[in-house]
DNA sequence: GCGCAATGTTGCCCTCGTCTACTTGGGAGG
DNA sequence: CCTCCCAAGTAGACGAGGGCAACATTGCGC
């Protein structure tokens, strides 16, 4: 006998479609790319017609920022658990920098998804709340790793550095452009090892 | 009476259809994005059938490539451009960063389109020749800023984290990530020459 | 001049997003 | 326990786009 809060599958009344074609959507994205993302397909693999989504998202636009924002949630936990295995606040800062990357290398066609325009342009509350989590982390974890240096506007400035070389980075990654270059041969976990360490000793420092 | 080169517009046989097309091609993608550029509103744009354009293009992502391509020596331009009126390398390297970023946040659509992926996988040699000549155009900057430094090794690291710097923030700025940040209120030059800043002098150098 | 290949055209099919109108069934109120 | 109502699902239609196939036109090479 079923909890209360899940109700039954009958031929009508999924129980809880919103989920399951949520999900459809993921196993699409990850597959084969967000442009595969398609309601009618969907709403074909969950098993209930062509408009039944309508029920539960405004239009394609609202179940991608769905799917983003389950991505932008799984990269917070990702960040925060590295972060949290690493033993002081600076290598936990660039355990988050690396898994940034990897995870974008891993799930390349959901990275596209979380940062593209369409989803940080929708206004879906979720969607900002789990976007805001993931900056905040980011910047608090760049200011424990400057313990009692600077104030606020220094660390804003570093965030926004390096926020911009792992995501700089992960795009590369992630829509080939390093692929026919001299980078190919290392391992994304090299390349974001090799920035970061670029981005700390500074560009310009003589070794 | 037309040159040689540039044929008469008859009913049939348009005498540039191709170059027509790109046209076409970028003005959407500059007024609405690639989402807009269709292959039979291209084609109605330039007033031909809606089946002509697959005479030039195999299919709407050689189409695509082709704006990607346009781009590239765009910025290729640009970034040339402004490195030469620097009066050194150091203060050229700078320009070229801003450049990059400027010329994503003045053509955003554009800018996507040029580092899809769908882009860079079509294997179009004269795609990837553009994307080359922006790529060495990068290198040779560095390597010309840090003159009699260290060997190609580093120049290529120096490079890599250079490029995600002003790759990530031109993505961040392009995708409206910053838009509801404290990053909000600056402008996309400012922020280009406060990234590259931290870039030079380095993560966790103390003032 | 003639014929052929490049370039355009018309018509068709399929899929998709989305609108409108209809159906079902489970739970709240009597 | 019955009933009625509204959320959830269904059915069909429309217009637009990508892409195939068959046909038309031209102008260049011979």
């Amino acid at each position: 006998m079923p909890s209360p809060r899940v109700k039954r599958k009958t031929a009508y009344h999924h129980g809880d479609l919103r989920r399951a074609l949520i999900n459809a959507a993921l196993r699409l994205v990850n597959e084969s790319g967000a442009s595969a993302v398609t309601l009618r397909e969907v709403a074909r693999m969950v098993g209930v017609s062509h408009q039944a989504p309508y029920r539960h998202f405004a239009d394609r636009a609202a179940l991608l920022a769905a799917v983003a924002e389950e991505g932008l949630r799984a990269l917070h936990t990702e960040l925060s658990q590295a972060a949290r295995n690493e033993p002081d606040v600076l290598s936990a800062l660039r355990a988050c920098g690396v898994t940034y990357v990897l995870f974008a290398v891993a799930h390349p066609a959901h990275f596209r998804v979380m940062n593209s325009a369409e989803a940080s342009a929708s206004d879906d509350p979720d969607l900002q709340a789990a976007s805001d989590a993931v900056f905040t982390l980011l910047t608090q974890t760049i200011a424990e790793a400057r313990v009692g240096a600077e104030g606020e506007a220094a660390t804003l400035e570093y965030a926004l550095a390096a926020w911009s070389v792992v995501h700089g980075l992960a795009s590369l990654l992630v829509e080939g452009q390093l692929q026919r270059r001299p980078y190919a041969k290392k391992s994304p976990r090299e390349l974001a090892n090799m920035a970061l360490d670029t981005l700390r000793r500074g560009l310009l420092t003589r070794a």
